[in-house]
DNA sequence: TTAGGGTTAG
C-alpha cells in the first residue's frame, strides 16, 4: 500500500502502469486494492474506468459499478468499440438493462458501425435483460456477416426465453447458413429441450453432434440428455444412455438421473443410482435429501425416518426439506 | 505498458 501511495521507488506511477494495476487487482478480485489505485490517480484513461467497472461488475458489486457509469458517460468514453463491448457485457452480467441500451442508442445517433463482436455483446445483453424481441431484431438484421458465437449468443438466449423450438430451428438455420457449430452450440437447445419436453428433437441434437460434425458429447451434453429424457418419463432409456457413456458418469450426470427418478416417482430406480452416488461421495447432502423426498412422497414414513438415521450416521448435517402434497 | 462477444439452471 506505501509502495503504491507514494509511487513506485518515489516514481509517479504512469496512467499505463496504473491501469494496469487497477485491471489486475480488479480481475483477481482484489477491490479494495483496485479501488485504491484507482482513487489515488490524478490522471485517468478510458481503459481505467472501464477496467474499475467492469471489475466491479464481474464481482457482482452492481452499485458501486452503477456509480461509475454516469462519469463514464458524461466524459464520453463509450465511443469504440473495445470500449462497448466492455461496458455492454458487463451490464448484461448485472442486468442493467436501461444502461446498456443507453450505450446502443448514444453509439447509433452517432454513426457507430457495429462489428459482429459488437452486435453480439448487445445481442447477449438484451437476452439476459429480458428483451428477447431486441436481440432477435438485431440479429436478423443482416447488417452483419453471423458466425458461430453471435448464433450461440442468440440461441442461448431464446433458451433462456423458453423459447426452445426457437433454439433448435436456428441450430438448423445456423447449419443451413455454413456456419460450424462448436460444443456450445448445442448446450443451451438441450436445455431448452428438457425445459419444453422436445424429447425428440433433443434426442436428434444430441446425435447430430458426432454424426453430422464430428464433435463428441461432453459430459455437460450427457447430463442434458438425460435429463430431456428424465424428464419425458423416459428413465430407462435415460440409464441406457448413461451406460453407454465412453466415461465414468459423475456426480453430475448421476444427480439428474435420480431426479429423473424422482419426478417418475421411480423408487426402486432411484435407490441404485443413489446408493451409486453415495458410495462416490457418502456426504453428499442432496441425495439424501431427493431419497428422502421419494419416500416421503410414497409415504414411507419408515424409509424416511431410516434415511434420517443413515445421514446422522455418516455425520451429515442438513435435515431434509420435505415437500408438502 | 493498460480495455473485447457465447458456454445449463439454480
Amino acid at each position: 500500500m506505501l509502495a503504491l501511495s507514494e509511487g513506485f521507488l518515489g516514481l509517479e506511477l504512469s496512467v499505463t502502469l496504473s491501469t494496469a494495476l487497477v485491471d489486475f487487482f480488479a480481475k483477481w478480485g482484489a477491490l479494495e486494492l483496485a479501488s485504491f489505485v484507482f482513487d489515488k490517480m490524478k490522471d485517468r484513461n478510458v481503459i481505467t474506468w472501464i477496467a474499475m467497472f467492469v471489475g466491479l461488475a464481474q464481482n457482482g458489486l452492481a452499485e458501486d459499478a452503477s456509480k461509475l457509469f454516469s462519469p463514464i458517460q458524461e466524459k464520453g468514453v463509450a465511443v469504440n468499440s473495445t470500449t462497448l463491448v466492455s461496458l455492454v457485457h458487463s451490464c448484461a452480467h448485472l442486468g442493467f438493462l436501461r444502461k446498456g441500451k443507453s450505450i446502443h442508442v448514444y453509439l447509433i445517433r452517432h454513426g457507430f458501425i457495429f462489428d459482429v463482436v459488437d452486435m453480439t455483446a448487445l445481442i447477449d445483453m438484451y437476452a439476459k435483460c429480458g428483451k428477447i424481441q431486441s436481440a432477435e431484431s438485431l440479429f436478423n438484421n443482416n447488417s452483419i456477416t453471423k458466425d458461430v458465437i453471435s448464433f450461440n449468443s442468440m440461441i442461448t438466449g431464446y433458451a433462456l426465453h423458453g423459447q426452445g423450438n426457437q433454439a433448435v430451428s436456428n441450430y438448423f438455420r445456423m447449419i443451413k447458413e455454413g456456419i460450424m457449430p462448436n460444443h456450445s452450440t448445442f448446450l443451451s437447445p438441450l436445455t431448452a429441450c428438457s425445459h419444453s419436453g422436445l424429447v425428440e428433437d433433443g434426442i436428434t441434437l444430441f446425435h447430430r453432434m458426432k454424426e453430422d460434425h464430428k464433435l463428441g458429447p461432453t459430459e455437460k451434453h450427457y447430463s442434458r440428455l438425460v435429463d430431456v429424457l428424465g424428464k419425458a418419463g423416459r428413465v430407462e432409456e435415460a440409464r441406457a444412455l448413461i451406460r453407454k457413456m465412453p466415461f465414468e458418469p459423475s456426480s453430475a450426470v448421476l444427480e439428474t438421473f435420480l431426479s429423473g427418478c424422482r419426478l417418475q416417482k421411480n423408487i426402486t430406480m432411484g435407490i441404485k443410482v443413489a446408493d451409486r452416488l453415495l458410495h462416490l461421495d457418502a456426504m453428499n447432502t442432496a441425495v439424501y435429501v431427493v431419497l428422502s423426498n421419494m419416500y416421503a412422497e410414497a409415504r414411507r414414513w419408515d424409509k424416511v425416518d431410516y434415511i434420517r438415521g443413515l445421514m446422522r450416521k455418516h455425520g451429515v448435517k442438513k435435515t431434509p426439506a420435505y415437500s408438502s402434497f
